[in-house]
Order: structure tokens, then sequence, then C-alpha cells
DNA sequence: TTAAATAGTACTAAAATGGTCCTCTTTAAC
DNA sequence: GTTAAAGAGGACCATTTTAGTACTATTTAA
């Protein structure tokens, strides 16, 4: 299904949010709220994209969230990766050499190649293009992204 | 994470098998023997690839499973869609309106419209292109997606 | 010292996935 | 006709993943 999780839909909301306060703090509370998601969940998403660096916190008292860079320079492959791991569109697409039928692929690392444009293109797309979504976005070359391995290496 | 099912990297390599045989019927049997996968896995698979209209089959003694059509003709996005129904890359994408958080949504659809763009560079990769992966793929334009819907409409 | 916050982790329920099996139907060969 | 080889269609179960919540510890302003 290509499917993205829910989770990683809302932390697009709760980023989305954080850009509106332009560096200003803002707790899990208040997100939740501005948002309408349950605090809890809230919390979860936010200290995932402070481990993966996406936003930075303060504790304490007064403390909060805020994003960590302009929404310019958030992508959409760095919001998946934050909440899912790195992007991975089949089991074997991760790692190399792990695949039982290595052998008798017929199709040896095409889906990988596949995985490795949509990333690419998923890297161009910002956060603010994902709020304002009036203006084009980047254009993932599949073909290029089934050039052999050799190229690459 | 983005990920495909274990079952349509499976379905690729049954198609690959079939595409070796030129209109010759292969049973699921042989297929499962000659791409290392269980039979019954393989037969689940035809299944799917039939209804799709991916794949023919004729049943009775000396029946077995054919391509449809050429090769060439058989698209990535057309082989996800067999396996797991339209590529949705967010939940919301699929439906318009059952969103519960449409009206606090500050990214409203694009996902869904960056889902679109993938979904458009997927239908022009064949099968072909999967097995003969040594030249380029077409390049899928997510800014391109991102336009607003009513450019589509 | 207290209260408001985040950090980290553990847990549970629900859903999706992968895989197998069973019964029915079709058809070629004997 | 009978039999055996095949596909069609479900049903089923085990495992994994996901979503969501809860609990405890730590930090810091007031």
């Amino acid at each position: 299904m290509l499917r993205m999780s829910k989770l990683t839909d809302y932390a697009t909301l709760v980023l989305a949010q954080l850009s509106t306060f332009d560096g200003e703090l803002s707790s899990a509370h208040q997100l939740a709220i501005d948002t309408h998601l349950a605090q809890p969940t809230v919390s979860k998403l936010l200290k995932a994209l402070v481990r993966a660096g996406l936003v930075v916190s303060e504790r304490g008292a007064q403390g909060g969230y805020a994003l960590a860079r302009p929404p310019s320079e958030i992508s959409a492959a760095q919001i998946i990766d934050a909440l899912e791991g790195p992007v991975a569109i089949t089991t074997c697409s991760s790692e190399r050499g792990l695949c039982d039928f290595e052998s008798v692929c017929r199709v040896g690392g095409a889906w990988q190649r596949i995985n490795a444009g949509i990333r690419q293109a998923l890297m161009e797309v910002s956060l603010t293009d994902l709020q304002h979504h009036a203006h084009p976005l980047p254009r993932p070359n599949l073909r290029e992204a089934l050039i052999p391995p050799s190229v690459f290496q």
C-alpha cells in the first residue's frame, strides 16, 4: 500500500503548528489542544522529533518545544525517518546481502532503487511545501533510480 | 517507512518468472519451485494477480497461469494495486471528507498529493524495467503533485 | 520546596500481515 | 465414466506492527 503511518501524519500536523510559533517554545499540552490530538500522543511524537533533531526542547517549568530550524529546511523524508526509521520499500531494501532469494531473484534490487528514487523526491519536499501546497514539488526520477548499482558505487 | 509488503515483492518474482515463459502456461507448483517460494503462497499471489487482470489462468489438468499481456505493459503501480489495493500513503489519502481533523488540518491533502506523484511515477515503471534495471526510470514530480486540487478538478 | 514541564521506557489492545489449509470446481487423460 | 491435476475461493491462525496510554525519573522556574 506504500502506506505511511498515522503517527507520521500527526507529526506533520504538530510540526506545522510549531512552525507558526517562530522559535517560541510551545508545550506538548498546548500543541495537543491546537492540533486536536491526545496529549500523550503528542508527547510521544515530540520525543521522536527531538531524537531525530527536527525539534529542540527545554525541560522544566516554562519549558517546551520549538523547531530546530526553519520549516524550509525540514524535509518530508526527515519527518518520515524520524517517526518510522529509514524508508525501506521492501524488507531487503534496507540491508544488502540478507535476502534468502538473492540467488534466484530476477528483479534484484529494482524495488530498492525505486525506493531510492522516491526517497530522493521526498528529500526535496520541505515542511513549507507541505503547508503551502500551492506551488510545485520536485519530480523524483524512478527511471534514473533504476540505473545499476555500479554507477553509484 | 513507506514500506511495500513482502507479498508484493514476491509477486514481482512470480511475474518475472512468468515473463520468461512467453505465453506458455505454468502451474503454481512449477512457479513455486522456480522462485523458491512456498506453493500455497504462490497460489495466493496468483489468485490475486488473476483478479487484478495481470495474469490469466486455465483451470483443470494441464492448466496454469500466464501473463495477461506483455511485461512492458504491466506497471509497478498495477502490481502493488493487485496485492495491496489502491496505494494510499495515509489513512485519509484514500477517501475525501472522512478525516476528523480536517477543520484544523494545516497540511490538508499534502501527503495525498505526494502520494499521487509517487503513484504516477510507479505507473511509468514496467515489469520489463524491473527486470532489466539497467536503463533509467521515469521521474515522478512531487512538486507538481502538490499543485492545489482545483487544477485537477 | 513545589509545580510544570520534558525524557525514557514499558505496556496493552487492536489491526495488519504472512502463511497455511480445506473444500469446491474444472478439465485432460485414461 | 473415473481419476488426477490443476485453479477458485474462503477461512483460519500465528506473528508482527501500530496506536495509544501510563508510569517513573529528571529538570528548572517561581
